[in-house]
DNA sequence: GCACTCTAAGCAAACGTTTACAATAGCTTT
DNA sequence: AAAGCTATTGTAAACGTTTGCTTAGAGTGC
């Protein structure tokens, strides 16, 4: 169909051999008025590289696989920028793969059409793989690296943020505003990934230093979605047991912040939020949620950047908190109820 | 280094041609003895196959490339999802690749990194392709096909909401809803993609069958962005020229929704708001915003299904009025101001 | 003038599949 | 019993690259 070298060797009466090292830029193997002539003929041409003959005699490629699953990760786009711009420096090429919403054979459909051809690597953006998929990969002789989530096995690399860190600066930032009954509502603590857990640990960690003993009502789980925030304010309910909650996610937040206003609850007045995350998300809502803010952009980037240079180690991104419109301090006549 | 069919022919005894068949399940070639055997050393030895091998002899490939622009366009999830769904059905893969912001060598380089390789198609998911990579994506002799906008030019087919007939009905939405000063915000009038035009007709059209002049002020194009509602919103000012405002995407509805309430001005009771788009964030705001909304799965499932059945028409998906929270119905008492 | 090195280029094998064509055996048809 | 068909399998070419090895010629040092 296509234009191939062979086309250009006719062209040009060199051999196959030459045009292919000039096309490849193989330094060193040709001389400048070779290169010229070859390029131009290519040019002329129309010629395209097919990469599939490339792949299957290299046995390797320059594409990273980024596998993302379907359900709105509304981080997931700072996330593939970072690999984007680290990819474009190593001259390496990128593709998306959905692995659909926590669906075994959509996972198992990603990853064989990633795995049934040379790669560079594999970068998973908070996909929790099914035991069987995780196997699928683990024997796949590719390297890859989590993104977002961290695990206990120490097979699996990841780069993510510190995710005790989080629950534990929250928690730390609304003591000191004032509060003592702090919630925590829709993390998930179920899921292989840990990083739910550690969350909490934080979270109860920040209380007990203080004194505070973690109450079990304080505590709403939920899988980070919007209804997951709905619930929780549902749960935690009029009476207010908690004067500040921290949420998992930024549709958590929101979620718990519409729910709240439908129950005549004012945030930051009535009750105070800080969420996890830090996206648009925060910005575009009123009032603007104040955010455990995550690098993301960072973490797309040093994924790449490990799974490119072949690193072993796991890494962790900074954080920040973003002070926006939803957390009030607590004075003196607060305590008195 | 993996598995090939070589492997499993010595393992098996049977010829390569022979494993092939039974692997790539060429019914009628094969006795089911020998495809149990075939299939049960594949297993056994771990077989993957080698796409690169495959697409190299067959010349063609079971791939959709998706491309899109990195911009927070928050709508191509349900776009894509809806293209996975044909593509399983058809039993296609589906890759994605970004192509920047609007940035002319990001989109070289998803479009090469999708032409390098045998390729069942393209969609492009709302990227407005610059006058060359254009040009690269004709001569490429791979089917392609536009999502969500729509064009002029013949020669490039697209499935897309009808945009004139977005503008009309919106327009006559709110005018039955007692409004007559209308504005329209945030569309873009300058792209290649003439959806911002077509919008702009169709909200003129209903404007003038009821015998209401368009004023210039009524209409602040932008990006469809956050940042273009807000921008909007500023221009059109204190004195509330329009009674009523059609935005252009959910985010210039949220920004503008924003804008306003800094400046005092409480939608609906104020001024009225129908927004284009209708996805997730129209939902998670207060006031819910009232949309017009496209149905971007369908649009995704049929620009997959064109691609795959080789159809050449454009098409267009349904429309439909969601009514929320904000936009208000005119009484007799408003009429006087 | 000889041995050596260097540069530029060609030859041919290799990558892992698919598939047209050929071959075989067993069966049916006439 | 010859011819033809069917079902199953094998042989080998082909896809478009890359690259180790080889070659030719020119330059260099003694």
């Amino acid at each position: 169909m296509g234009v191939t070298i062979k086309d250009i060797a006719k062209e040009t009466g060199f051999s196959v051999a030459t045009v292919s090292r000039v096309l490849s830029n193989k330094v060193g193997f040709f001389s400048q008025e070779t290169a010229a002539i070859v390029n131009a003929a290519a040019l002329k041409l129309g010629y395209k590289k097919n990469m599939a003959a490339t792949e299957l005699v290299t046995q390797k490629s320059s594409i990273i696989a980024v596998i993302i699953n379907s359900t709105k990760t509304n981080f997931s786009d700072p996330i593939i920028e970072g690999i984007q711009q680290k990819a474009n420096e190593a001259d390496k090429r990128v593709i998306i793969l959905y692995a659909g919403d926590h669906d075994f054979r959509s996972q198992q459909r990603a990853l064989t059409t990633a795995l049934e051809r040379p790669l560079m690597g594999i970068l998973l953006l908070s996909v929790d793989l099914f035991a069987d998929n995780l196997q699928l990969l683990k024997t796949a002789n590719v390297p890859f690296r989590f993104i977002s989530i961290s695990f206990q096995d120490p097979d699996l690399k990841y780069v993510a943020s510190d995710d005790w860190q989080i629950g534990y600066l929250a928690t730390k930032y609304l003591l000191k505003k004032g509060h003592r009954k702090i919630g925590l509502a829709g993390v998930d603590i179920e899921s292989s990934a840990h990083t739910g857990k550690l969350r909490l640990a934080g979270y109860q960690r920040a209380l007990i230093e203080n004194n505070i003993t973690p109450q079990k009502d304080w505590i709403q789980t939920g899988n980070y979605s919007y209804k997951a925030g709905l619930n929780a304010m549902k749960n935690y309910g009029q009476q207010k047991n908690v004067s500040a909650i921290i949420t998992g996610s930024d549709l958590v937040g929101i979620g718990l912040l519409n729910q709240a206003a439908k129950m005549n609850i004012s945030i930051p007045n009535d009750l105070s939020l800080i969420t996890i995350d830090g996206t648009y998300l925060c910005r575009i809502v009123q009032p603007q949620l104040t955010s455990i803010t995550q690098n993301f952009y960072s973490m797309g980037y040093l994924g790449a950047e490990y799974l490119i240079s072949n690193q072993r180690q796991n890494a962790f991104t900074d954080i920040q908190i973003s002070e926006r419109g939803s957390v009030r301090k607590l004075t003196a006549a607060d305590s008195e109820n």
